[in-house]
DNA sequence: TTGTGAAAATTTGCATGCAATCCAGGAGGT
DNA sequence: ACCTCCTGGATTGCATGCAAATTTTCACAA
């Protein structure tokens, strides 16, 4: 049974997001290694692979056990992240989108208000092409600026679970399944966009700013009603989308 | 020979930092391991550990090689680490100091200030000495924003050759070994610690921004300066000091 | 019952070995 | 002469095996 370390380590990251090993307690090489049908050295080099994106610890002769994050944790990171993408907007406004870069970010937010406007918002697969757009956006943003160690820092904190823009909570509690906050978010990114075309670079990293900010505080409020409104049984991995935001 | 990995891992970081690969060129397992005095298992580890570091990059079937940084690119994480201890001024100002790190920041300050006045600076100790707590200090200023993705952010960047506060080049060509620019950052550090400490985040952050922002130009024309004055033999790793980041 | 100590069992850490893959050089065909 | 294909050597990728370290178990005494 050969594999790949690449997909033995995003199989071994899927399972450690969604939660297959309890907080705290130690992963067993053996018992990893033969979860995912390899060999414990394998398993290992996974491991370790995690622990160097802070998903794991490792104690000398103690093994790896998987770290625990707290919300106000998720909440820093991003914070971090909306530091980082500010200055990505900053430096894109300041050295220019090319023109390819510049139509691909207008595309995406057509799309965008393509998936708002015509309802396709109701269904699931709208709401993750509107995910997948809204980390196209700002991806596209980071790579605007140019600057490599600035993409590898935000690729960094990206991995920490629940704090890049893959990792988004519709809020099935309300009415409009989210809606509106999607199209606040929208509005953002309309912004942004024309800040930096209009090459305000202060005024793009202000936006992006209070945009992770807000985007933070939906996170958290959505959470909490979610947890209240467990008793409503929703389809797992749909109305709460928990994707690592790796590809 | 059985040796440790973190050991191995480091040994072999210094030995690529000091630049014993040509950049470009595959590293072999074979050869890496013979030179470490390890077997190729580990010597693999070692460089899959360098990989997620990023001073290596990995091809399926090719191996590893040495990334190669420029000039810009250590300049734009020097950009990145100053916006990320911006926000970690801005987050220990609003957060409030402990009044055990704001009295050992004071006690940083003043250890810098006396090497400085006592002409300690025209010895090599002493310089060596000024690095440490010129980092010590940028370390505490990041422990006091109490914010753990950022400092695992910033010891992400600082990874990266050159950009780390370790990293720090003497102008031997200067008649005063850089004592002036030295002077002027201490200047920087004590106005960033009061602002802190008065609960100035706006202002702390500015400052610290533009302190990274110094630092990089002297860094940049630092280096111009000693490329030119080559011919003039310094001690190797005493006037150029090239330290990896990471203890 | 509780504390101490040591030996057994489990588990990690690393070295070695084997199969799969890749690069160099040349034979053969066009 | 040039291109294609193949073969030999070298190199990477992974599995297995053995020694060191740790945790668990249990006997025995206070």
């Amino acid at each position: 049974m050969s594999a790949n370390l690449d997909q033995v380590t995003q199989a071994l990251r899927e399972s450690v997001l969604a939660g297959d090993y309890e907080p705290g307690t130690a992963l067993r090489e053996v018992a990893v290694a033969s979860v995912l049908g390899v060999s414990r050295t394998l398993a290992r080099l996974a491991m370790g692979a995690l622990e160097r994106e802070g998903l794991l610890t490792h104690a000398p002769n103690r093994g790896f056990r998987v770290r625990l994050f707290t919300v106000d944790e998720i909440a820093d990171a991003i914070e971090v992240r909306g530091e980082l993408e500010a200055l990505a907007a900053r430096q894109a406004a300041e050295r220019g989108l090319s023109g390819k870069l510049s139509k691909r970010l207008g595309e995406i937010l057509d799309d965008a208000r393509d998936i708002m406007e015509r309802e396709a918002f109701n269904e699931i697969e709208g709401r993750i092409r509107w995910i997948e757009l809204n980390a196209a956006f700002h991806a596209a943003i980071v790579e605007g600026a140019g600057n490599t160690p600035l993409v590898s820092a935000i690729g960094h904190v990206c991995r920490i679970p629940m704090a890049g823009p893959k990792a988004i909570v519709f809020n099935t509690t309300l009415a409009d399944h989210g809606l509106a906050q999607v199209r606040a978010a929208h509005e953002d990114h309309e912004q942004i966009l024309d800040a930096i075309q209009n090459r305000q670079g202060t005024r793009a990293a202000a936006l992006i700013r209070e945009h992770a900010y807000r985007s933070s505080r939906h996170k958290r409020q959505n959470f909490e009603d979610m947890e209240r409104a467990r008793s409503t049984p929703v389809p797992p991995g749909l109305a709460l989308i928990r994707r690592p935001d790796v590809a």
